[in-house]
DNA sequence: CGCAAAACTTGACAATGTCAAGTGCATTTG
DNA sequence: CAAATGCACTTGACATTGTCAAGTTTTGCG
């Protein structure tokens, strides 16, 4: 007699079990709420369990921001397929669902541009990374190039949004109002649609 | 019999040795090598010394970020005073100055603009961030502000260049060079010198 | 069934931040 | 000048954390 679904093993899907409760630990108390013990409490594991499928914390970390690129891809997309087909009012959906991931997932969003996620290439966060930056250089690619140069309209655009958060974060945007909006003027100076 | 700068007490200036030793670990390690211990021992202290100067790490955290903005703040006026008096150059100048400490202060620069640095008023650490977005601000003032609406020149001044910062850190400038220069097109669309 | 590999546990260790209590020096005070 | 008060620092302890080594249980498979 076996059970349909019978779990596989002690735990079922421990390895996403583990992503999933970091993810809830990161949004009830931020990255100092964050530990391997906790996490693996949280998950009904021992303190020890992760290491069998993470290779320290730093890995569960990179899982972690991989996983929170996903869903930043996903409120862009989500952003985007809102908005009117015009390129102006795509790439205003785009930075909308970055702005809201920056405020609906702080903790998130300061993960994933932190610093240990820099160096070294865990293969799914890098995939995840590069997935969510072509999302917006697709977008880009809707306008004529910039004469300054390759990639002059992305690196404009993702910089313009990606500051925009950060000074807002920061509290450095006093007169603005707190909602995940920019500015048009602000986002897209001398930004033509192709033809 | 006195020495004339005698001691006053057992370290002398204990809270800036510590400033110091913070600095220079991160320089060496980066932040996982800035450690509360690691950092009175290298200012020959023992290593529950720092609490009688900080109300624990974070506060010498961010002791530590707002020295840091003062080498930023330094580093700007710096590039700046070098360059020509016409206003397009002066701002070329700060953002020299901006990117060089991202390039040459990489740990003090991602810890400035950490997570932990963002609530909470250390009150030295206030300062000097305000400060350094003040030069930045006042090389703005150069220009005609922007119609979109106030500090519009300064958001999307500092957006662009701190977003290129990140961008590089996160080895995603690709078809640019390293050094320290950002695309003058990038930098400056619409912006006009007052009369 | 038997066995090997995988999944997980237990126990231990060093490192870290923090706190409580103590010690020694310096400036003030009688 | 001597006593005392306060400050700068030390010592020792503790809980928490990440990691490792060794065991135990479960699963998959012949």
């Amino acid at each position: 007699m076996m059970t349909p679904t019978s779990k596989p093993h002690h735990h079922g899907d421990l390895k996403n079990a583990l992503v999933a409760a970091g993810i809830a630990l990161l949004a009830e108390g931020g990255r100092s709420n964050l530990t391997l013990r906790k996490v693996a409490a949280r998950a009904q594991v021992s303190h020890a369990a992760p290491a069998h499928h993470f290779d320290g914390l730093d890995e569960l970390l990179r899982a972690i921001a991989a996983e929170g690129f996903k869903t930043f891809s996903n409120l862009m997309i989500e952003e985007r397929d809102k908005a009117d087909a015009d390129p102006h009012a795509q790439l205003m959906g785009i930075t909308l669902g970055y702005l809201r991931f920056a405020a609906e997932h702080d903790a998130l969003f300061d993960l994933i541009f932190s610093e240990p996620m820099k160096n070294g290439g865990y293969a799914p966060l890098v995939e995840q990374s590069e997935y969510a930056f072509a999302i917006l250089s697709d977008t880009c690619a809707l306008f004529e190039p910039d004469p300054g140069g390759p990639m002059v309209n992305e690196i404009r655009v993702w910089s313009t949004v990606h500051g925009y958060a950060i000074l807002r974060k920061f509290d450095r945007l006093r007169p603005y109002p707190d909602g995940p909006t920019i500015p048009p003027d602000l986002i897209m100076p001398r930004l033509n649609p192709k033809r």
